[in-house]
DNA sequence: TTCATTTCTTCACAAATGTGAATGAAAGTA
DNA sequence: TACTTTCATTCACATTTGTGAAGAAATGAA
């Protein structure tokens, strides 16, 4: 089973006949180095499952400034969300996306469109539900973040990446990273500093 | 018709005779000032519609301090979504609360239960489709949220609450409203003092 | 009212974080 | 290889924010 199909499951038990004709609707996309895969503010019609390559999403704010709203890539350190080239709100409810998504690398992706999903999902397994699932996934992962940046200061939400995402220091620029952690460059590369030589 | 049915209208057509229905599953419920009307890590089982009081939703850090989520209350300045004492993630999926919602003031409330709903919604607008709009509410919250904090300084956040909502200055302490804001109460009165003179 | 309690403000100082410039390292290109 | 570009680090200094203490103001109780 790939793994396209394994994250579906989460969802949806699908028959063996649905199983078949997802398999059939998936399909094979490429992105080259700096392309937009989804554009802030634009309704985001496919989930892409990353094969290989890196993405980065982000949301830019009234300057300009851009910020690192996550990472995106498949390797054995990758958790299973960060798979996925979706701005899952934007997807589920057809509504434009809060952040834009960028290749850094060139991607090779699986695609499922919106119209094919719904072709999928059985009357008794519908749509809303496995909306409502994923919303939830979403919502975790968003609240997670608010309460980080509310309760905790640059060098705690630093310590907490390297508890739980160390891998990223070697697969993304620090200056992405920076932006992740809502820290100016400089700042990370002085807490990193204080941090290895105490 | 009452606050509290225009809100379900919000997410569902109801028929006259399910209209009467959830008008005969609607209760009463007081609280006490200091009371918790919701408790992290326990299941939120019911909406409550605020009819008069005030309370906030908060939550912990590891260091045992607390973080203003939000304020709720019922008068011309409130917004819809802050009538409701819920933890809609937590009530929508029965999965433990993120936070914790206290009355600051007794509190009347009327309350649907989540077993009442579900004899509500019928088979053709089923709860799943309700649920995942109310998601979609939740997850625009949370999700402005979490821009603000990584975007904006604690001057821009205070700046922003003075634009958006700056009748909470009136209605809840300001100790309050600093943790709301994530600053220390001293520095929101610096900031407050720095923009009242320029 | 008076007294006690809580909250808000102010201040001085400390700590954290941002900023611009300079340097050096690393990576990409011809 | 040499050259160029990009990025990470370091530094000095500015700005922002936190902290503890003190007093002023507001609130509540007797």
């Amino acid at each position: 089973m790939n793994l396209f199909v394994k994250f579906i499951y989460q969802f949806i038990s699908l028959s063996n006949e649905d199983t078949i004709a997802l398999e059939n609707v998936l399909s094979n996309k490429s992105y080259k180095a700096g392309d937009k895969i989804v554009q802030e503010g634009s309704i985001c019609n496919s989930i892409l499952f990353t094969v290989s390559g890196k993405a980065r999403s982000y949301f830019v704010n009234h300057e300009g400034q851009e910020f690192t709203w996550n990472f995106h890539f498949n390797d054995a350190d990758s958790k299973f969300e960060n798979y996925f080239l979706v701005d899952y709100h934007s997807f589920l409810r057809q509504t434009p996306s809060h952040f834009t998504i960028e290749a850094l690398e060139d991607i090779e992706a699986i695609t499922l469109s919106y119209t094919n999903i719904q072709k999928i999902v059985s009357k008794s397994i519908n749509l809303e539900k496995v909306a409502s699932i994923m919303s939830a996934t979403a919502y975790q992962n968003v609240h997670k973040r608010a309460f980080t940046l509310l309760t905790s200061n640059a060098k705690e939400r630093y310590l907490q990446l390297l508890k739980d995402e160390p891998y990223l220091l070697n697969k993304f620029q620090h200056y992405l990273i920076a932006s992740y952690l809502g820290v100016a460059p400089q700042s990370l590369s002085r807490l990193r500093k204080e941090i290895s030589k105490p």
